[in-house]
Order: C-alpha cells, then structure tokens, then sequence
DNA sequence: GTGAAAGCGCTAACAT
DNA sequence: ATGTTAGCGCTTTCAC
C-alpha cells in the first residue's frame, strides 16, 4: 500500500507538505504542489480512510438502517438519500438489520468508532432505547417510523390522516364491509394506519368486525395472499379491502385473480406506497403515495444538517391518493 | 468516546491485557479477565474499528457493487451475500454506482485503504480495466457479469444456453416470428443472450429480421413499454417476444394489456431472471430462473476464501426454463 | 501473566 | 512556505 510517506521520499518533501496538497490547503507553493501532485499519480497514491478518520473523525459516510432491501418501498427512498448525500460529499453505507438485534448492534458501533458520521434509521424494529441512548451522543434521523415520544427528529408523512383516506374513498365508492390488512402492530405506522382505519369507519356509521382485521406476518406477496384467502372464507365476506402496504395489495390482487374473482367488482381493493410495481398489476392499484424520493433526500439533509451542527426539526409531509382501477 | 485506556484505567490494568480480553487470547488470568469484563460493561465500551484495522488491516467488511439498487435481481442476490458473509462474521457494504465513474472510484479507493477486505462486482458497467487493476493486488469476484478474458474470478450461468432455452421454447410453441428486447450491447450478458437467440433462430431455420431486435436503454418497467410498443408497430409483427429482464418483459406485459391485446393469444412473452414480481403479473409470466440467492451466497464464500488464501475457480450455474401463463 | 512501548497512516500544532 | 512531531485507538513484540 502506498502511504503518504512514500509520496512525500518521492516528491522529496515532507508528509507534512503532502498532506497539505491532498487536503487543497493553499499554503503551497506552486512549485511544491506540482511535484507533489506529480508523485501522487506516479505512484497512485490515495490517502487512507483510516489514518485520517482516526485524526479527525471525519469518514464522510452515513450509515442507512432497513430491515430489508427487499421491499421496493425503502429503494426510493435509498435513492433519494443516496442522490443528497453524494451531492454533498458524503457516502452512504446500506444496513440491513433483518430486524436482528446483533446485526443493528454491529452497525451501531461503527457510528460508536466514528466510522460512520451519523445514522438515518428505517428500521421499524429498531430498538428504541439503543437508538434513543446513541442519539444523545451521535447524529441520528428516523425516517418514516418514528418515536412519537423522543427527541429524535424524524421525517415522514401522518399515516392516520392517511389511512383514513385510503378508506373514506372506500366508503364513496359505496363500500360499507371494508377489511383492513395490517401489519404487525408492534409498528407505530401500522397502528397510526389502523386508527385512520377505525376512525373513517365510525365517521361514516360503519361497523367494525374483528375478522375483517388481519395482521400479516412478512411483508411479502404471499402474506397478501394468505391474507386475502383468509378474509374471502368469512361468512361475512367484506366487499373492499385497505391493505397497508402494496406489498400485500398486490399478494392480493393476484389471489384474487387466481380464484376467478373480478377487482373491483367482487371486491375492491386499496394499497398504500405507489410502488413502481404498483401500477404493473392487474388491475392497476389503487394507493396512498407517500413521496418516498423526498423523504429520502430530506432525511439525508437532516442528518448533514445535524453533522455540522445545525438545529433540525422533524417533518411531516405530505402523502396524496391515487385512483387506479382496482377501486 | 469510550477507548481502550479507560477500560484498562477503570480495571487497573494496561491496556495491552484490554486487549488480550478483547481479542480472546489465551494467556489472562481469570481474574483479570473478569474485571476486565467488568469494566467494559461497566463502560460500555467497543473496539475501535479504525484503530485495529490500522494496525492489522482487518475490517470483516466486504464491498457489493451493483449498479442500482432498485432491480429485484440484485436484490435476491444480496440477500445469499449477506446470509453467508454474516455467517463467517463478515458484514457488507452495499455501493451503488450509478454506473458512474466517480463513484466507483470511491469504492475501489475503500478498498484500497484496507477499509473493505475485498470487493464482488455485480456492475456491467464497472470499468474493466481499473478493476483488473485491482485484482491484481486485492481479493476481487465478479458476480453475474463478468469479462471472459480476465483472471478475475466469476460466478454466472450460461447466458447463451438460457436465451437459447428460451426462444427454443417460444419456438416450440409454435412461434415463428420472434423478437428480442435486449438491453445495452456493451453488457456481456446481453451479447452472449442475443447469440443465444440468434443460435436458437438459426437452428430452426427462422429468419432473425433487424427490426425485430430492440435495445431498450433503462433497466425500468418503462423500457419494455416503450420496447413493444416500437415491436408491435412493425408492419411485419412478431408473434412472440423474448426479453432478457423480467423487468422489461413486465412492462411489455402491461404494456400490451393497455393496448387491449392478448397475451398469449396475440402475443406471447418470456423473460429472463425470475424476480419474484414475474409470478404477480398478469398473466404470469414464463421466464429463466436464475439461482440469484445462491450466486450470492457462492460470490460470497469466493470472495471470503480469496480473503483468506484459499484458491477459487469461477462457477456457472444452471439455469431453468419456467412455463407459466404468459407463452 | 502482565506491562511498556513501538508503530499502523494521517493531520495539525508548533517550529523554523 | 515547509518541516518536525505528537497523538488519534489499537495490537503486538519484547521484557519482566
């Protein structure tokens, strides 16, 4: 490995001077920097991460926590983080904790060793206290689930106004049976999602079934099916369903389809995201977008903001319905 | 933060037995070790990462190149990368590049600062020579695309043989007119795939017209839209299309439903990959089965043994040919 | 069994 | 304008 001491024999100065030059410090003589330069693409020099990390704590990387790579809902938002983030110096550095405490504890420590500047979690599963004890010390920004009673600032959308309404439109196009898939409730968001469920039902007069309430256990297509499956076998069949996520809409629509039943004629339904998928289905679904690009780059400027030590405040955007053909 | 000499302060010892502790070696005593512990509970202390890493160039950290994190395709393969690297103690760094220079120039750059113990390149875009380059002097596998004249080890399957399968397949159901939506020529999957289709063509005597051959330029559902709404303008149209990515085949797909046309009836379609929307599609859609999660779970113990001395031969796997609704 | 000290590659005072 | 040097947190000889 070439060290910035093999530049500096080269160039027949200090390391010192070297430094100076990598760094774009002006106080070098023209003479000098152009010798020094020289050396360095002689012998295809490139300063180590870890020395200068270990002097200044500087790595210009962030770490992003989610607990799966697999859902096309964080890969918009990674975009939007990536895109920001490089714009400004930094590299991102993707974590996938699959919701397995040891993993996070591992991506915590790098922030702990400084190896990481600061982190933007999405990890719905993310241990609270863990995060909340390190946010004392390091840079930390939630994206999309949050801790309503922490300080750490959080960008995301009101997922109760939301969810209520996916359901209201629901409730207009004259459903009045209408199912809710969720997630699991140990999620803020999914329980934010099924108050604006509840609350638009009431709204309207309409009655509440537990059975029509399903909790899915992955998020995968086959956990919308399942789900589906489960929810056409109720003797009181509901005629529309809200699923949380498009994940399990689209499980849904397929299974559906696979039974020889017409959306949204036998049964109408609503996702939540606008994935890109989403609009692929057949029919084409209907959802919540949530602008996951956005709220991608607003989370990486929150946490830059944050690195150098700027105030942040959390955000709340702004999620918009979409009316495709399967309501 | 917490270093090495506040533990070794905190357990009245030197740092040097902190060390010992922290690293498992044999020779404490277990009394020492015992307080030792003690105090780096009590502290709550972690290793520095750029310390040791400086002093023995040990990071446990591996580097994934991919292109775009939003094709399913690199995400199956992530997922076995990951599963096997955690396995041996490893963790991942995922790097996007955008298929920009600058940007893997960064990455390489890790790697070269011994940040990153070795690098798996999933990018087709990477520039070969600079990651030959490389290779020369730090563990490097290239997964899925590769360069059929460097040294670098690689695991793929048999690209031509699969595109090969599949028009022989679309020829067998009774197709005679066959177009091609193929992606960037300069990928070496997508020359060895469009031999494969010509190969298949030949074989049966089939005619291979210019106009029958379409490059699509991004990797998006948008492209196969756009791709066979150019196919299905021809004067002389094609009765069947092979595509070399689910993802364009998908947006044929859809593409070709909006237009009130059948598939198969009209048109038949086979794609390439098996990413696990091509099941949710309507109607599902025939494809080759790549064994995405088990390339990465080889790249990964390549890339792992290279690390650790152990010589590594390139792998092809085999591929599968998946009839489902859409031929 | 344990400690002292050198040194990994780098930056930033401080000196010249 | 440039060089000298201490020290970032750690591991690892080499003494004791």
């Amino acid at each position: 490995m070439v060290t910035i001491h093999d530049v500096a024999k080269l160039a027949g100065v200090s390391v010192a001077t070297v430094s100076r030059v990598v760094n774009e410090n002006k106080r070098v003589a023209e003479k000098t920097r152009t010798r020094v330069e020289w050396a360095i693409s002689e012998l295809n020099y490139a300063p180590s991460v870890l020395g200068r990390n270990l002097r200044t704590s500087k790595s210009n990387l962030l770490l992003v926590l989610l607990p799966s790579i697999s859902n096309p809902f964080y890969t918009e938002i990674i975009n939007g983080i990536e895109d920001t983030a490089i714009a400004r110096g930094y590299n991102i550095l993707l974590c996938e904790t699959d919701s397995n405490p040891k993993r996070e504890a591992i991506y915590f420590n790098l922030l702990r060793n400084r190896l990481a500047e600061g982190i933007i979690s999405m990890d719905p599963s993310v241990n609270k206290n863990k995060l909340l004890e390190l946010a004392e010390s390091y840079p930390v920004v939630q994206c999309s689930e949050y801790d309503t009673e922490s300080p750490i600032p959080y960008v995301t959308i009101d997922n109760e106004q939301a969810a209520y309404d996916a359901v209201t439109h629901l409730i207009e196009s004259g459903h009045r049976k209408i199912a809710l898939i969720n997630s699991d409730e140990r999620f803020l968001y999914a329980r934010q999602r099924q108050n604006g469920y509840e609350k638009a039902m009431q709204k309207h007069g309409l009655p509440i079934r537990d059975e029509w309430v399903y909790n899915a256990e992955h998020l995968r297509f086959g956990a919308g099916q399942k789900a589906i499956r489960t929810l056409l076998q109720l003797h009181d069949r509901p005629s529309a369903v809200f699923a949380v996520s498009d994940v399990y809409a689209i499980g849904a629509l397929k299974e559906i389809h696979r039974l020889g039943k017409k959306v949204p004629e036998d049964i109408a339904i609503i996702g939540f995201d606008k994935i890109t998928f989403s609009d692929m289905a057949f029919p084409t679904l209907s959802t919540i977008a949530q602008p996951m690009y956005e709220m991608g780059c607003i989370s990486a400027e929150m946490i830059m903001d944050e690195i150098s030590g700027v105030n942040v405040n959390s955000r709340v955007l702004e999620h918009k319905l979409i009316k495709r053909d399967s309501t």
